[in-house]
DNA sequence: CGTACTCCTTCAAGTAACTTTAGGTTCAAG
DNA sequence: CTTGAACCTAAAGTTACTTGAAGGAGTACG
């Protein structure tokens, strides 16, 4: 049935995956998309299944998984067996690692937060001549800004 | 006064600091901290200046600040104006980045979230035989685990 | 003074995941 | 047939270090 084989440029691929040309070139380098068949003048060529893995790939890699967790999911993914417990473990792996990077960035974001307003409170006609952030800052892990 | 000029080897820094010893060799090569002096056997000394340079380097960088956002940061610190404003500028937009990042993982989590939920309640008994996740992360953006 | 032991030295390469640059070739349109 | 966009390879750049190899320096003990 299905004889209308579509066939991609990589600059086809690019734009139907939002994946970069030299990106997408980097992943064949590096074993995650087969080596592409090339016309007579040297260019590759890409097909639906590749199409197929490699806007996989790009939805593993929004997700934040890692290349070689991608090669996991794509071994996964081809293999007969499936399984999904695997898949779910990494996920879950994964979701841990996120979850601890969020209680860092909140914990951030509060430090940044007071540092800014203080910054504010002290100095808010313009540059403070006694600012001693500089001071605070190689001497303790409080942070502070603009005297006192 | 102060005739007692503590004098430290780069380990001694490294431990008062918490900054390993290839790190401030790598923080010297770079400019961030001077060239060191060295004993006649050639080994780096540090001083006290060093130690409240390095420990001033180590907050902005525990805050977030990439190597470039410190070295204007250390010029300010340095210089006689010691702009807050420019500081708190500084800050500010490292803050919105922090933001930005922050806003990202909470939906990275809830997708992750859902994705193993989903896992979870399809495949309960072991790995599923008909697990889709693969066909869907290949066609769509929404994810999908494990038949439907 | 010798030896053992830790700490120090330089230089080079490795890490993650691409991006950028340089210099040249192919393809499709007009 | 010419033009210009898109393609090619190979190598270096990015961030902020870490790791490794091979060897020298400093100190405590006997």
């Amino acid at each position: 049935m299905n004889l209308h084989v579509r066939v991609f440029t990589i600059g086809a691929l690019a734009k139907a995956t939002g994946v970069t040309t030299p990106t997408i070139r980097y992943y064949e380098e590096i074993g995650l998309l087969p080596p592409a068949p090339r016309t007579a003048g040297g260019q590759r060529t890409y097909d639906d299944d590749d199409l197929g893995r490699l806007t996989f790939i790009k939805q593993c890699r929004d997700f934040g998984f890692g290349i070689d967790q991608v090669r996991v999911l794509l071994d996964l993914s081809i293999s007969s067996r499936r399984d999904c417990v695997e898949t779910r473990d990494i996920a879950q792996a994964h979701l841990d690692e996120v979850r601890q990077k969020l209680n860092e960035l909140r914990l951030l974001e509060r430090r940044l937060e007071s540092f800014v307003t203080r910054c504010n409170v002290a100095c808010a006609g313009g540059p403070g001549q006694d600012c001693v952030i500089f001071k605070d800052m190689a001497a303790s892990a409080k942070g502070g800004c603009c005297g006192q």
